[in-house]
DNA sequence: CATTGAAATGTTATAATTTAACGTTTCCTT
DNA sequence: AAGGAAACGTTAAATTATAACATTTCAATG
């Protein structure tokens, strides 16, 4: 299985982000595919409306992109698809925003860190061994058995903390 | 300053738990007064009944609890009392369950873990520094500055996971 | 090809969570 | 005692999410 990361962590402004989408996409007629699930035409695009940015959107902002689109769309539509999109592994909900994000590295499975730019709003996803890890130990600590996780750190990015805008 | 745990993570069903609730609002005082906040009957009663369970509450549930004591409350008084407990460093939101949660380490700021039992409902609070310097190291990768975190566990703790209840 | 059952989607309504805005009261400071 | 800020009351509404049921689509099977 080829496993390309979509996105570098907080990529500049004027990265080609149609790429991004249509990796995005790519990926997931792929994730479908081995897992046997149907990526339908409406799934398939409120994925692309969640990859619209690097950004965490709200599933109300999707559905009043799909109703631009000419949808006569209703809430139940928008959080339907994105249930599928989590189950998936290619949607991340953000607790801490109430928003979704298109997941880069689905193989990873919802197993990342977020990090979260006050500033310029982008986001970042971690897979970093050294949190689970972290974790996992803290978890031993207290004889816990971990099923699911929720890390999303919120600060400000390099560009962000670096320049003077 | 005396910095005591009230509780240990995951207390057993039989421990004193009228003692965690004294513990946590003799705290409250403390802390307040330390920073020179207004610890109201109002909050008060709103951390005493935080406290009612090692486990996350809705503000609704709160907002009904305050009723049965006769209080004409409504939503914003409720959300107005947390609001001041979460900034006391007295409250925790859980982010992942929309509820609200007794701190029992303010000392130790919202820099925490909070391991949830998916069987009983119960939380672990644990101030894991693997889980900070694997955080910590993850920021710096991607220089990132680090303002606020949640890490929110789900899983099964060893009460739970070990009997056959 | 027709049938049929499951999955997906449409549709209506409502629940649950949170905040805005403004008025009143309390209480500390002077 | 007066003034002003903080706390609280009250009404309304915004935001987020789900329940329940109807209809359509689709793939598998006969």
């Amino acid at each position: 299985m080829a496993r390309k990361t979509i996105s570098t962590a907080f990529p500049s402004p004027r990265h080609d982000h149609a790429a991004c989408v249509d990796e995005a996409l790519a990926q997931a007629e792929r994730v479908c595919a081995e897992q046997g699930r149907r990526l339908t035409p409406l799934r398939r695009r409120v994925l692309e409306l969640v990859w619209q940015s690097h950004r965490p959107v709200t599933a109300y902002a999707l559905l009043e992109r799909l109703v631009q689109d000419g949808h006569r769309a209703q809430a139940p539509t928008v959080y339907r698809s994105l249930e599928f999109l989590m189950e998936s592994g290619l949607v991340h909900r953000v607790e801490s925003m109430n928003a979704y994000l298109g997941c880069n590295q689905p193989w990873h499975g919802h197993d990342v860190g977020i990090f979260i730019c006050r500033v310029c709003g982008d986001v970042a996803e971690l897979s970093d061994t050294a949190i689970s890890r972290g974790i996992e130990r803290g978890a031993d600590r207290i004889g816990f058995t971990v099923e699911s996780r929720v890390v999303e750190i919120s600060g400000t990015c390099r560009a962000c903390s670096g320049a003077c805008n």
